[in-house]
DNA sequence: TTTT
DNA sequence: TTTT
């Protein structure tokens, strides 16, 4: 547009499961947070974990693929954008930087009959696995229409 | 190292100089923000343009380098990760996120003897531009050594 | 879609103008070479450049953009992704490597009334430049619509 | 350096196990091929499926690592450079297409014991899966020197 | 030649 | 709050 650019690509995992928000029938946000972990040597010769917590937000078909298919501690790969917004705390403007996902791939290797139904209630949504049978997770870009729901 | 990645790519102009903070002789830290603006046509038929600001970090040679050949209003592009720090202020904690600069490339083309000297004073930050031959402006990769200072 | 990412984010300069072909009313595609320059200190010493070479491969409106915009030596910022062709080359099958981009951002800064018209010919792709006024190039990725062309 | 960049980030699956060359005892390389698929929905209503291969070229330290931990359907992620090496063929020059790695981050879940030991013959490489316990594998960017080889 |  |  400007010859600027705003890219973001995290791979993660969850720490939490994804938080739903419906408007109406046709539009909804998503919510969920995600950790990178980063380990390096000190001057002092000690290894040092630094983890980051990113909050991912995703729309409309994209976030109900990604409320359907993901679950705390699921790794993900997140191509998105930084925004940060601004609210209002009792009067005093803060600022909360998040991730606009454009696309969002699964990584996490699924076990065949464990994906939520729509009609499953949400307790099912923790892991049981009894089926090995391993499965790719379906994938869906904002915008894309040809997954049926 | 444990299967996750951080990683930023940001094409954006300065808006304002980077501020220079000297630890001791060997080490330093830079400062400077920069904005990105993303242009799209709403549902209403509008043109919405948005800008959005990084705080890019940088340490060391880079951000030496930074000091001496950017200014407020070029362009880079920045390779860096993404960095949530936590700050008290009075008693509550805050969030600030920052992009911390892996690499930064000098996008705007330079006007040769427009580069600062290490004795020039700030006021020859400004854009005087009396001369005209394009040159290339120098890059270095955090951990990079080869550069005379 | 199945856990896989294919993308490239290249900064370079072409080393020649786009070639445009129209295969009707609605659909082209253009090419262009792209230069990145990587510097390093060998073991020996001595500074070395490599230069790669990039074939990009634009479509339809993005093309016609970069026809209309770009010229050789201009610097673009081009996310794509990797294909590789086959080609016969008589009788043998060949393999050719290319970048499909999804956008292109212009990054080198334009002088106002420099670029061509649809009507001028291209004699005029050459840099002019009596007047100074820099202007923002437009930008649009493949699949918007709101160019007035 | 001067204003380019020739970044590469793929995730996909090892289409074969990695061939390590060394040249002596310190410096190696090895080679692997990896698939990225694409899908979508062509203008006929169909679904389109397109695999493209990668070449990836890994050195040294990172590429022990990889021939270590990999093996052929493993799925990591890449992040490097294109380059294009010319070769002879018979008194034509052709060119061949490669990704060389500066980081490669394991994605598939390694389950205990099954980590090939440096004593342990290439029969081995196969997958044996008789354990459970899901461990991280290791992660070495090219030029870190903390891992015990 | 991979993966779903 | 994740993951190894």
């Amino acid at each position: 547009m400007n010859g600027t650019t705003n890219k973001v690509l995290l791979i993660g995992n969850l720490g939490d499961d994804l938080k739903l928000h419906h408007f109406d029938e046709q539009n909804c946000i998503g919510r969920f947070p995600i950790a990178t972990t980063e380990s390096y040597i000190s001057r002092t010769g000690e290894r040092i974990t630094e983890t980051e917590w990113h909050n991912i937000v995703t729309r409309n078909k994209l976030a109900e693929l990604c409320d359907r298919y993901l679950k705390k501690g699921d790794k993900v790969f997140v191509e998105g954008r930084i925004k940060t917004r601004k609210w209002d705390d009792n009067g005093q403007t803060r600022y909360t930087t998040e991730i606009v996902a454009n696309s969002i791939e699964f990584l996490t290797p699924k076990v065949e009959n464990e994906h939520r139904q729509n009609t499953q209630s949400d307790q099912n949504k923790t892991n049981q696995s009894q089926n090995t049978t391993v499965v790719d997770p379906p994938f869906l870009a904002e915008g894309e229409d040809d997954l049926p729901f």
